[in-house]
This record gives C-alpha cells, sequence and structure tokens, in this order.
DNA sequence: TGACAAATATATCAAACTGATATATAGTTG
DNA sequence: CAACTATATATCAGTTTGATATATTTGTCA
C-alpha cells in the first residue's frame, strides 16, 4: 500500500539525473522511458507543482527572450524521498497488449483477421527493434568508458531481448493459424 | 480516435463465449486475462449497466436461494458492435514496468540494490512462467479435439515466450552489474 | 523575404480506470 | 460452531490519460 504517487518518482527520478523543464520531462518519457512507463502532460505538470509545494523540488525562471521556461531542481529532500521509493519493492509489473486482447477473441473474428493483427504487430515490433538495437550500440561504447549509462542500457537490453522473442512468437503464431485456416 | 471504451470490448467480447456475473468477468480478467489484460469492479460493473442500457447486452435473473446473481448476455447488436471493435487495428499496447523504472533509477541506488529488484522480479517470473506451461499444456491437448480455444493458447504461448525472454535477460543482467560493482 | 510547418513550452479538463472499501450470503474446514 | 474463504454486487476518492488551448520560436522550402 504505497502511499507515493508513481508520476512524483520518475518525475524526481529524472530530476536526479539533471534539471529539466516540464516539456523535456515529457520528452523523455517519450523516448528513454517510452519502453517500460509513460506519462502525460495532465500529470506531470500537476505533479511538479505538488513537488515544489512540498519541498522535494524548486522551480527557477529560465525564460529566454518571449519564451517562458520554469526549470525544476531536485532538492535535498527530494532525493532522498527518491531513494526511499528506490529501497521499496516493484509493486506492479503490468502488461496492457490490446494486440493480444483482439487476438484472444479471435474466435468472433477468424484466422484471417487474427492475421491482420499478427502482421501489424509485428511490423511495429520490428521497427522498434531496430531502433533499440542502435541505442545499445550507442550506449555500450559510452558505457565501456563512463559507465552512467549502464543501466540505461540494461532496460534497452530488456527490449531488445523481449521484442526479439515478439517476432519469434509472431511467426510461430502465423504458422499455427495458417495449419487448418 | 477511437470512440470504444475499452471495458466494453472485453466485456462483450467474454460475453460472446458465454453468459457470466459480473463477478465471474472479474474472475476471467485476472486468471485468463491476467498476463495482458486487467479490469477493476469500479469498471466492471458501471459498465454492464451501460451495455444494458445501449441494448449491447441483457441481464436476467439468476439468484439462488437468498444469493443475488445478475446474468448478463451478449445481444445481436453487441456481437456486432465487439465484430466492428475486432476489425479495427489495435491501438495501444503498452508495457508498464515498476522493475525497469526502479532499474533505470540505479544509479541512484546501487548494483546491490539493483540486483535486489531483478531477484525478485526474477521470482515472480519463475512462477508465472511454471503456471504458463502447466496451462499451455492442457490448453494443447484440448485444441488438438477441438479449436475453440486455439486463440486462448495462442496468448498462452506469447506468455512464455516472452517470460523465457526475461530470464535470459535477468541473469544477463546480473552478469553485468557483477562485473565491477 | 515571406509563408508555413514543426518544435518548444505551459496548462487544463472531461472521461476512464484503479484500488480500496462496504455489505451480505454460502460453503468449507479444523 | 467459529473462522475463514468464496461468491456476489456496488460505490467512490484519487490517479492518469488523451485531447485540446494558447503562444512563441526555429527551421525549411520556394
Amino acid at each position: 500500500m504505497a502511499i507515493e504517487k508513481k508520476i512524483d518518482c520518475v518525475i524526481l527520478g529524472l530530476l536526479s539525473h539533471e534539471d529539466l523543464t516540464g516539456y523535456e520531462i515529457k520528452k523523455r518519457m517519450d523516448t528513454s522511458l517510452k519502453y517500460f512507463w509513460g506519462a502525460s502532460y495532465g500529470s506531470i505538470y500537476p505533479a511538479l507543482s505538488d513537488l515544489v509545494k512540498r519541498g522535494l523540488a524548486v522551480r527557477r525562471d529560465g525564460s529566454e527572450n518571449n519564451r517562458s521556461k520554469i526549470i525544476y531542481s531536485i532538492t535535498e529532500e527530494g532525493r532522498n524521498y527518491l531513494k526511499d521509493w528506490l529501497k521499496l519493492p516493484a509493486e506492479k509489473d503490468e502488461l496492457r497488449y490490446e494486440t493480444l486482447l483482439k487476438l484472444f477473441f479471435g474466435n468472433e473474428a477468424g484466422p484471417l483477421q487474427a492475421k491482420v493483427h499478427i502482421d501489424a504487430f509485428e511490423e511495429k515490433i520490428e521497427n522498434e527493434l531496430k531502433y533499440l538495437i542502435g541505442a545499445a550500440d550507442i550506449l555500450r561504447k559510452i558505457t565501456s568508458q563512463d559507465d552512467t549509462h549502464k543501466y540505461y542500457l540494461l532496460t534497452v537490453e530488456f527490449g531488445i531481448k523481449t521484442y526479439s522473442a515478439y517476432l519469434e512468437w509472431c511467426r510461430e503464431a502465423k504458422n499455427m493459424l495458417n495449419e487448418e485456416n
């Protein structure tokens, strides 16, 4: 029964690396964290205000010209809060794949429809896998000299392992559907 | 921009197989669908009332003795709605793993903490994999005679493939952390 | 150069969903 | 026979998403 709101923990985690704006936090979510975590503006901006109120982060003005910009930094209290949360066991590892849901109800739609969904899934995964393999190559080079990106690399390798397994499954699943469609 | 609420589609999908109570729907979510989809009572019961209002499902009283029981069936309209949704491409396949999130911020907590999280993850996955392998054995036997469970088996095989990949990753990740902790 | 698109940046809101809780009965087990 | 587990329905506060609004700056192509 954790009282820690996940969005607070993710933001503090990102701020523990570097100072960021709300917009930049969203960008990190959509790139580095994309494969295992997500967050919307509707949770990021209110959470940032809340973190400041609770003294876990501080804001400073970073506006340039007419472009308003609020830069957030983690405080010592925020870092302690993050460390405490990191010590707790992970509560929820959840996969939510609409592709599998549609497949599960395949009797209603038939094997041809199922194959369409698997093909679309396969193509998406192939593209993402290419990206992850490229990212891993770069991260391995960086990590060999300075290992601050070691944990990032670990999550990318998780993605590569699982996406490769997905592709194997796609081929086998289509074979099974072909057997007697 | 789908207007279809996912909870409606899952419930109709389950009702397309057999008549069910809200409680039984929740049980299916927590067993068969557990590995790729979830839903809470707080979404199931209101959705059931709503489906009836829209004519996509009908309710009948199934009370026995003093135990109240409402049994839901899919209507012809409901079946058409489901079929239309099954034709549409899957919108969102999302993985949300707190274990990976905590690992990503590993610099703050160190390699020993990271290994604790990986060990806990490994144990959980090992147990779930055992269960899935057992389920696949049973489903393969059933499917060889009557293939209505073919699509169910497909999703179980997805689980086996990916969980096996997770376990490989666990071993490699711990090796990497040991290299120079 | 000027027009248009894309990126940067903050913010809000209805709708969806979770996790917890409340309530009550039936069946099982030491 | 008390305690516990399973069956069954229902609600609600709190969390989060997905979409949208607004405004400026930067890049691109003609």
